[in-house]
DNA sequence: CGCTCCCGCCATGCC
DNA sequence: GGCATGGCGGGAGCG
């Protein structure tokens, strides 16, 4: 009672401060009053009669059965307010008070109740999420906001998010017409195309190289690409096209919410922490941070995350790390977007992405985007922006077709992933730069050869001739299971690229796949060995080739094949575990492991160092220790994996102890080995792997620098082996010790083994991706170390190795993992070093390649081009910092 | 005390 | 100048 008459009296005078407990009303009235207007609650002080205010009030009682049921469904959902809707304190109170109209303001309602999670629930409350398609619904900023009680300032801060999403579109002033999920998935997809060119890279690395990096100092540069190389994008301005001058900052919080999505659909592991996705998009930069706006963009982030949370595309979720727990955000919306066949479509050059889309605005985007800079994925991405800029201008007219509209903007989206595309084609074509991660589209099926023939063949074939691959390196993927062997071709699922027995090359177009298996043909297959799992998570389809016989098939799933046993999985465990939904993550392993001495084992190499060091980080699963390695090994990576598998299976739980799981590869024996070879300047963009099975004589190069030609070897985007941790083992048949890598590898944890013969055999593993991230920490870490350059791979490189060394110790290059390299740099040859010595490689070596013609072609750019790692390379050369 | 993130000031741009 | 948008960061709620 009393509140009543609080209530009644209220209205003249602002009560609102007076706290009371909300609580106690609650129960009192369950819901009686639909009528009571939602808002107003915390009008202030300012009389309840402003003008405003009747607004309002007026407003919300023309609809109060949408109120009611909005706050209906509000209850009901699950929503991690659960908890509030057995306190729907703002509710209830209002209803209690059906009577007075004024309700002036509840109390308070607790913080909660205002939050923008909340809010945005009530807001799709509101409108169906597959609304039909007939009936379009627009959606009055106005309105909404005074239904829902809030100032228009935070309806922007949804509809900017869902925007991003297209779930809505932007109509005109004021108005914004609602579109539902329908297109939900397409614009995904849309956004994972984009975020692999842009964020491929990093998504091997992910967590691990982002923390260390940032940790070491260098973070983003080195992460992100693109931000080397396009000066401009940023927020600035894209230059967008066609027009009209976009206020850049104006979408921030839309492009934000896409990069922050996008990030999402290339994680493996599907978790995000706030501060690397901060750091991710402060694009800017380099230099330091500033605190201040690292915050500011943390904020942004909640903003933003708080949305999703209520479009039930993310949840939040705790990784904890070494440093401790942090706040992270994991995807639970859908993984797969299967159905556009555009992006596997290849990409023809030409080719739209879709056909049907409408309009100039695409071509107008390409073009203009193109012809005034070079693409970067950023640029590309933001471009994207502009558009819309440039459509809002427009938009204030309300006749413009909605439909269009949409249209455009999926085209858009779409122009930025064919040109994206495009771009990497040309990249590839002239083999110039690249590491790239290749968008998957770039490999079309076996049959599109465009992509297969052009640019594979001749970088292939040189590289191989030319020298062996240098490095071979088998490599063991830790990911699923291992596969018997089998017989090189494999393919995918959706035409993802094939061996041809025939062939020895295989191209991989995505980056998400991986599994390679090399068979051997002639060579050794004596043992053939299972193939690895795949790495690339989504991929899973992505996969490989194995040697001969066993896999072939395995084409689309991921290698679930039979032949894993239980195992799935990757064995490789990351450190992280992941929970499921609340329980916080570890993704640290102990530290400890590091340190472990197990590593050392491997005989006789002199590289034996080298090896340690990376052993740390990787763990070692040789058949022999599996043990120990277990563990470790198990921690590491798996949990990209294992957490893509499992969401394969379930999207939410992951994949039941991914450590057992882990254990039980680790077990096993066999990985998959595969050879990894880097790319080479002019091949930059692809990495090659053969297999490992191999015997070692075999591969190992023995005799001439090239054995290798009968080899089959996969080519694979460097993109897709930046998912993959690593890997590497020669022989399978010893395993040198397991180390298990300490530090946790987020992504990509493997497990290597070395076998004897690796001691005999000279490897370098590295990869691509891991050499990025690491380099970061590696600077920091270790001061530069000039020596070490080798481990690229670089064909140069290896070939001197070869030669030299064949017998030798093995190198290894870091996988992705490492992050920390903790150990001192024993070894001289350690990964670390590999920056540096890179570029030099690099850019000499392109004779090295065999494929002249490109590599010539694209010198001259190249140096532009640099491919990312290269750029990193430079980067981090130039400025050690 | 730190994580969240609400709130609203104020800049930007268009009309 | 007014209005629509939305960047931004102070500082409060909450655990």
């Amino acid at each position: 009672e009393n509140i009543f008459d609080r209530s009644r009296m209220a209205p003249k005078t602002p009560i609102k401060n007076e706290p009371i407990d909300l609580s106690k009303q609650k129960g009192c009235t369950p819901e009686r009053n639909p009528i009571t207007p939602v808002k107003i609650i915390d009008r202030p002080q300012p009389d309840p009669w402003t003008p405003t205010a009747n607004l309002k009030i007026l407003v919300s009682a023309a609809s109060p059965d949408m109120r009611d049921r909005e706050k209906k469904k509000e209850l009901f959902r699950p929503i991690e307010n659960s908890e509030q809707s057995d306190t729907p304190d703002s509710l209830q109170y209002d209803i209690v008070d059906d009577s007075t109209v004024d309700e002036f303001e509840k109390q308070r309602p607790s913080r909660k109740q205002k939050s923008l999670g909340l809010l945005c629930q009530k807001f799709l409350a509101r409108y169906p999420n597959y609304p039909l398609s007939t009936e379009k619904t627009t959606i009055s900023l106005d309105e909404v906001a005074s239904i829902l009680g809030v100032e228009r300032r935070r309806i922007y801060d949804i509809v900017n998010v869902l925007e991003s999403l297209q779930l809505v579109s932007r109509v005109a002033k004021n108005q914004y017409c609602w579109h539902g999920r329908h297109n939900l998935s397409q614009t995904l997809k849309m956004l994972q195309d984009a975020g692999e060119l842009q964020y491929g890279e990093l998504m091997t690395s992910q967590h691990k190289e982002l923390d260390l990096e940032y940790k070491f100092g260098e973070r983003k540069k080195a992460i992100i690409p693109d931000s080397q190389d396009r000066p401009l994008l940023d927020f600035s301005e894209p230059d967008c096209i066609s027009a009209s001058a976009n206020s850049r900052k104006d979408k921030s919080l839309r492009i934000m919410s896409q990069k922050f999505v996008m990030l999402f659909l290339v994680s493996k592991t599907k978790i995000v922490t706030l501060d690397i996705a901060a750091k991710i998009l402060i694009e800017e930069t380099q230099d330091t941070v500033d605190h201040s706006k690292f915050k500011t963009k943390v904020r942004r982030l909640y903003d933003i995350a708080n949305v999703l949370t209520s479009l039930g595309l993310i949840k939040k979720v705790h990784v904890t790390e070494e440093r401790g727990r942090k706040p992270a955000f994991k995807w639970i919306g859908p993984v797969e977007f299967p159905e556009n066949t555009d992006e596997l479509r290849g990409h023809s050059p030409t080719s739209d992405p879709l056909p049907e889309t409408p309009k100039g605005a695409c071509a107008q985007y390409q073009t203009s985007a193109t012809g005034k800079q070079r693409f970067t994925r950023h640029a590309s991405f933001n471009s994207a922006q502009p558009c819309e800029a440039t459509r809002r201008k427009v938009s204030s007219e309300p006749n413009s077709p909605h439909q269009e509209r949409q249209d455009e903007n999926c085209s858009k989206m779409i122009n930025l992933a064919s040109v994206c595309r495009q771009k990497i084609e040309e990249d590839t074509g002239s083999a110039k730069k690249s590491n790239i991660t290749l968008p998957v589209s770039l490999l079309p099926v076996p049959g599109d050869s465009d992509f297969c023939i052009n640019p594979l063949p001749q970088a292939v074939f040189p590289v191989v001739q030319a020298d062996v691959p240098s490095v071979s390196l088998p490599i063991g993927i830790s990911s699923q299971a291992s596969h018997p062997s089998m017989p090189a071709a494999s393919k995918t699922e959706n035409g993802k690229p094939t061996l041809v027995p025939s062939q020895p090359f295989l191209c991989f177009p995505s980056s998400s796949l991986f599994m390679l298996c090399g068979g051997l043909q002639e060579n050794n297959l004596s043992e053939p060995l299972p193939t690895a799992g795949d790495l690339g998570s989504r991929s899973a389809e992505a996969q490989a080739a194995a040697p001969p016989t066993v896999c072939q098939k395995r084409s689309s799933q991921k290698c679930s094949s039979p032949s894993a046993p239980g195992d799935d999985e990757e064995p490789a465990a990351k450190k992280q575990t992941l929970e499921h939904s609340d329980l916080p993550i570890s993704l640290v392993v102990p530290k400890k492991c590091s340190e472990s001495p197990k590593a050392e084992s491997s005989p006789g190499s002199g590289c034996s160092a080298a090896v340690h060091l990376e052993t740390n980080n990787l763990d070692l699963a040789s058949p022999a220790a599996p043990e120990t390695e277990n563990k470790e090994s198990t921690k590491l990576l798996d949990c990209q994996e294992q957490g893509k598998q499992s969401q394969k299976k379930d999207p939410d739980d992951p994949p039941p102890g991914n450590e057992h799981i882990s254990k039980e590869n680790a077990n096993q024996p066999f990985q998959p080995q595969y050879l990894y070879v880097q790319p080479t300047a002019g091949l930059s963009s692809f990495n090659f792997l053969f297999s490992a099975n191999q015997a070692p004589g075999a591969i190992s190069l023995a005799a001439n620098q090239l054995p290798s030609l009968s080899v089959p070897c996969v080519m694979v985007p460097s993109a897709a082996l930046a998912s993959f941790p690593l890997v590497c083992s020669s022989s399978f048949t010893s395993p040198l010790s397991p180390v298990p890598d300490g530090s946790f590898s987020a992504a990509a944890s493997t497990n290597f083994s070395m076998s004897s013969l690796a001691s005999t055999t000279p490897v370098f593993l590295s990869t691509t991706a891991v050499v990025t991230p690491k380099v970061s920490p590696t600077p920091s870490a270790d001061p530069q170390q000039p020596p070490h350059p080798a481990l690229h791979l670089s064909p140069v490189f290896t070939r001197s190795c070869s030669a030299v060394k064949l017998d030798s110790p093995v190198c290894m290059g870091h996988p992705v993992t490492l992050v920390k390299l903790q150990q001192p740099s024993s070894a001289p040859l350690t990964p670390k070093s590999i920056r540096p010595a890179h570029h030099e490689a690099f850019f000499k070596t392109p004779g090295s390649l065999g494929d002249p013609v490109a590599w010539k072609k694209n010198e001259g750019n190249q140096t532009r081009n640099a491919s990312s790692v290269q750029r990193r390379l430079e980067i981090s050369s130039t400025s050690p910092d």
